[in-house]
DNA sequence: AGCAAAACTTGGATCGATCCAAGATTTGTG
DNA sequence: CACAAATCTTGGATCGATCCAAGTTTTGCT
């Protein structure tokens, strides 16, 4: 059986368009890749022989197998692919990972899928030449499975714990005790905690004490860390703070929530670890008719755009957002076997999710 | 000289594995590919081999080249690639492409670059399956450079001129009437539009009447030619209702602004071409105490979610820009050589940001 | 044991280009 | 005019896999 139906066209190589202008494969190659080194009659020639038959360009599939290069960066998650574009953070980053690319003419491709098995397949079979793996949940199989493609990678904001990987993050437990560091300098002596999952199997509701150091994700367990930190040092009883472990969605964290203020006494202070955690509480409180920042104050995680006109503005913890794309598509482009983690500063924005404790 | 020099580890192929198991590449292929086929005794062998010399399953570039298919779909624009991450349409509309991916597993490509000769390179090297073309500015371009691939491709939102490109877009007109109409019924009768661009040249400002109908951009002309056939209808001299040229952005926005309230008779109704453009008349509006819809009604158009959240929340003609982004990554991945355009039917969303005419 | 059918393996061809050493042609110089 | 140098062109090797027709081995049955 032929492999192109009658009727279809089988698609022009370029040894077709060689034979057609009547010169070697290796000449005809030369007028597209190295025009110079071609005679002008010969050039001339082949690219009407080109026209002719409608051949536009050497196919890239073709020229990557040789080349080996693929001039795109994979970015990798193991959530969904729309959490690229819906995800507040991600999107933030992936700005910072655009100019770059566009600076460098770079392409990008999108790598991910809902199921663990898929996004296997997927990470194995990506054309791309680094992956910049962006670690919310399901973070460590998903370094593993990069790893194993034995290409440049780098991981966001997690893995601080494994020396062996490349990471660019930032300082969390600074950030933390930054915000509640602004809390407590403002009175507040009763807080919660809405925190990021600890882990990537599904259990969300309140923490015990006890389960704090044992958060496998390092940036949640150092944010708590911070914020503990802080907190001690101001004579609050950490262990009687009540924390409440989110998946960074709107029903776990108006369910946390509900949690915190059915305590019997309430916080006066929210210590929110992501925005998207702390833009989703204000909702909350804002329908439950409790006023921010007048009764309640509240801290967010990570200075998204979304934080600056949110009502009120939410107080949080800027990381360098921008800087992290643009040093991770570095990372990649100028891979040199060196294993590079870089830890880069935050910033506390005082806006108008903070003021002084009521009483 | 070596190609790999010395320190450097040459990569494992398929056919260093098939050797050191003493087996053919062929069967080697099979062990990766076809298990089933091939005895476990020497599957295992096999397996053996490829962990003994750190060989990760098949390089995907050498299938590709073979198989032909990359199941993976380019997403152009010539926009910055951040453009995909900041514009709230292109996120709207790539939330439904995410979605048709991830259920079909094929991954994503953005394409994309500042200059128009990197345009033409990424077009023509990019690994995709298809390409779904974001017509904004410099789209005939464009959609020449990515039917030159001759690979499958629609266009989103543009070039319902050109009868042989398969687009997927709405209907434009209807959905200017619909805003026209609503505004009419509400009594108002001077009236200002903020267009979006007529053509890619960077040409910005007021717009005369001669010049609205050699607008390139079918869409803006459309929706231009909508407005004007609800307003005529009802008796407005179109020919007199003042019409700016924006470039879709804050700046061109707010001059587009200054330029419709300086007029003798000040608008009591705007039609704002995209969300974006009204949403930034809504910050100027807001900063020059012009109360919306006390004082000025205004309808949007797209229906991107910031809509629904802003302050006033905005009157607009939704797309459903799910379903386009969907249908496109099915117009690709179903491809069958007939040119489909389909137009989609928009709706009116009557928010709060227009309201009875005050005088 | 003998023979056909089933199961498995082999190795050459192929995908579409680029690279490169060697050969062929043109140009330049004494 | 001869010879060296410069410039072009050639065709085989290569990138890393998959496909497939043909060949080999195993299994099943009488």
């Amino acid at each position: 059986m032929p492999k192109y139906a009658a009727g279809t066209v089988r698609p022009i190589r370029l040894a077709d368009v060689a034979k057609e202008a009547g010169v070697s494969h290796g000449t005809a190659s030369n007028v597209f890749s190295h025009p110079d080194i071609v005679r002008e009659e010969v050039r001339e020639r082949v690219k009407a022989a080109a026209d002719k038959l409608g051949y536009n360009g050497p196919d890239p599939k073709g020229r990557l197998l040789r080349a080996g290069k693929v001039n795109a960066i994979g970015v990798a998650t193991a959530e969904p692919l729309s959490y690229f574009f819906d995800d507040p953070f991600a999107r933030a980053v992936m700005s910072g990972i655009t100019q770059a690319c566009d600076a460098t003419g770079a392409g990008i491709s999108l790598v991910s899928a809902a199921n663990s098995e898929q996004i296997a397949w997927n990470i194995q079979s990506a054309l791309v030449d680094g992956f910049i793996v962006f670690c919310v949940e399901g973070g460590s199989r998903l370094v593993e499975l990069t790893r194993e493609r034995k290409l440049p990678f780098v991981a966001l904001d997690f893995g601080f714990d494994d020396e062996t990987i490349a990471a660019i993050g930032v300082d969390d437990r600074a950030g933390a005790q930054l915000a509640a560091r602004h809390l407590t300098e403002l009175g507040h002596r009763r807080f919660g905690v809405l925190s990021m999952p600890f882990s990537d199997d599904d259990t969300y509701g309140p923490v015990s004490p006890e389960r704090v150091d044992k958060a496998i994700y390092s940036g949640t367990r150092d944010r708590l860390h911070g914020y503990f930190d802080v907190l001690r040092e101001f004579g609050v009883d950490t262990g009687k703070v009540p924390t409440y472990e989110t998946a960074n969605d709107e029903a776990t964290v108006h369910a946390g929530l509900e949690h915190l203020f059915s305590q019997p006494a309430k916080p006066t202070a929210l210590l929110a670890m992501s925005d998207r955690i702390a833009l989703h509480a204000l909702d909350w409180l804002r329908v439950r008719g409790i006023s921010v920042p007048r009764e309640v104050s509240i801290v967010g995680f990570d200075g998204v755009p979304e934080s600056a006109v949110s009502n009120p503005s939410l107080t949080t913890i800027a990381q360098p957002t921008s800087e992290m794309g643009r040093l991770a598509v570095e990372a990649i482009l100028q891979h040199d076997e060196t294993i590079r983690r870089q830890m880069l500063p935050v910033e506390l924005l005082v806006r108008g999710s903070t003021a002084r404790a009521a009483d």
